[in-house]
Formats: structure tokens, C-alpha cells, sequence
DNA sequence: TTACTTTTTCAATTTATTTTGAAAGTTCAA
DNA sequence: TTGAACTTTCAAAATAAATTGAAAAAGTAA
């Protein structure tokens, strides 16, 4: 297989890849391309390499550098912004965790709490039921949230050849 | 807070947390209802309950189904259908990453595999780029998929009380 | 400052997804 | 069989999300 078409390829099934985890096409191909490109990429690079407006680029590429995924890059003696994505796997998965739980699991997990004072009588099937999903998935949520935040810290190696020392 | 109004923000919150991970909004509202009552409901139940047609109750219900998440309860004497949801959570979560895996991480790990093969000059920065980011993604997926087979395999208890131990 | 380049914004449009509801299909007791 | 109870399907409609493109803003060099 060719570059070219392992590259088109790679970043089209990045981009379906991110539809099915609430992130947008274009997003995930303009961090797919940028993922594979040796050099930094301006915006009128992306707008060429994946035939999208100018517009576009730039709103997806201001969220990918909201989750720390790609950095605005200037090059000395050049007008341009450049564009690159970190290519390193494992921190762009512990940049991604560590964006979600904030965004996602910390809020949840606040509002569950709030959800676990409810009034009424445990004697009551439907109020037992409510409290006991509740708490079950708080204290899931709460042993996660924790392991996350150790897996954060954790660098590569460690955690990596720990984990799967155990695991064997 | 009363169980009702409770219920209604757990439901409408987990609605609003499923479209962040690639899951309809109404397909993570009838989980949730189900999650939290106590007694299987009919079709006709969560119509009322979510004010959906009964179409959509029908092809988001059969989504969970299809998901493992929920199951169709016959009860004796009753013509009617009804459902109920898996409330342990571990149980939940473990369906959810075995199904995700198989659906998703499995396919692209093919993929990838396929994309190794590149041909040309590993000197062109190009051409090595590519491949190393595919190859570290793929490193890493691979680790993943290994790590949740044990995990979807290991027993609540033996897991988290043994992950809790190690990262203590 | 001005003239020019580049980036950002956002209303309008396009595209994709979800939802509805009525019709067709199924099941089953009588 | 029949027909009432219940389930499924799916084209059309409604809603939501993504995209465009042109105008405005911001930045820069001379």
C-alpha cells in the first residue's frame, strides 16, 4: 500500500472511529492528519489535504487545542500559524482521560451525590431502587475517578509494564 | 428531593451523558429509567414515563437488547412485554467495554494492522512518521485489548479490591 | 498610518440524526 | 379462523449538528 492511500485511509477511519465516542468527524480527521505529518500543517493545508472550509478548520482545530491535543506552532521568520498533534499514544490517551474526567466524570459525580439525599422511605421498592442504582454507580465512579487520576500520573513505562506484570 | 424529581434529573442527566459518548440521548433515558425502577416496564410504561413515541421506544429498546443492557421479561399470566436492566454496575460497564471492544477496538486494530504494511523508504520522514504513529497506536490498542479481556473476565471483587491494592 | 495577510466569527445553509405515527406484521385466546 | 392485543417497521417530518463562506477582526510590516 501506498502513503497516500494508507494515510486517506487512516484518517477516514479515525474520523468514523471518533463518531462512535461523541467526538466530530472533522475533528478526529484534522487530529488523524496531523497525527501522521511529519512537518507542522497550516490551516490552508488541512483546508486542501481534507477539502474543508476555512471556517471549519479553524473552529475544530481551536477544540482540539482546548484538549491539549495539538499545539499552535510559530515558525521563526514566518507569518503563518503551523499547526501539531502530539504523536505520542500514550499521552494523547491520558491527555483525553484526564479532559474527560474533568469535563464528564467530575460533574457526574457531583451530581450523583446531590442524588444520593433523597427523601422518603427505604421500605419503598422504587425509592431502595433509586438509591441503591445511585450509590452503585457513584462508588464505581468514585473507584474509577481515582484509579484515573493515579493513571495520569503514572508515566509510560511505568504503568504499562506494572500493569501487565500483574495481569500475567 | 423527592424520588420524582430525582429520578427525572438522573434520567435527563444520563441522557445528556450518553450523547458525549456516541449513545443517543433516549437510548441513555430508557436505560436509565430502567436502571432505576424496581419493576420491569412494558413499552407503554416508558412511553409515558420519557413522552416518546412508541416507535422510538421500540428501536432504542431493541438497541439495548442488542447491547445486553437490557432484557425482555415475560411475566406469567401477562401478554405483554416487559424490560428490565442489569443494575450492577460492574456488570454494566463490563458489557459495555466487551461490546465496544468487539465492535470497535477489535476492527481497528485490524486495520491498523493492515496499515503497518506500508511500502517506502522508512528514510523519507513521511513515510516514518506514518508509520511510527501507526505502529505506536497500534502497540498501544493492543495492550488495551489484552488488559480488557482479563478485566471482562475478572469478578468485581477480585479486580478492584486487587487494582485498588497495587495503587495504594 | 495604510495596505496587506491571516485568523476568527457567525448567520445561513447543508447534512445527518432522531422521532413520529400510521400501517403492516405478529401472536394468541377463544 | 377470527379479531383483539401487542410489536415492529419505515417513510416522512422534525430536530440537531456540522459546514460553509463572506464579513469582521486581529495582526504585521513598511
Amino acid at each position: 500500500m501506498k502513503l497516500k492511500e494508507a494515510k486517506q485511509q487512516f484518517i477516514s477511519s479515525w474520523g468514523a472511529f471518533g463518531t462512535h465516542w461523541g467526538i466530530n468527524r472533522t475533528m478526529a480527521q484534522i487530529h488523524a492528519l496531523l497525527m501522521v505529518s511529519a512537518a507542522p500543517l497550516t490551516q490552508d493545508d488541512i483546508m486542501e489535504e481534507l477539502s474543508i472550509s476555512r471556517g471549519n478548520v479553524n473552529m475544530n482545530i481551536r477544540d482540539l487545542v482546548s484538549w491539549g491535543l495539538v499545539d499552535r506552532v510559530l515558525l521563526p521568520g514566518q507569518r503563518k500559524e503551523y499547526f501539531s498533534a502530539e504523536k505520542d499514544t500514550w499521552k494523547v490517551v491520558t491527555q483525553i482521560i484526564k479532559e474527560r474526567k474533568k469535563r464528564e466524570l467530575d460533574p457526574m459525580l457531583k451530581l450523583l451525590a446531590q442524588l444520593e439525599n433523597i427523601e422518603g422511605d427505604k421500605r419503598d421498592k422504587n425509592v431502595k431502587q433509586f438509591a441503591d442504582t445511585v450509590s452503585g454507580i457513584r462508588k464505581f465512579g468514585k473507584q474509577a475517578d481515582q484509579m484515573l487520576d493515579i493513571m495520569i500520573k503514572a508515566d509510560e513505562n511505568w504503568f504499562l509494564s506494572g500493569m501487565m506484570r500483574i495481569f500475567k
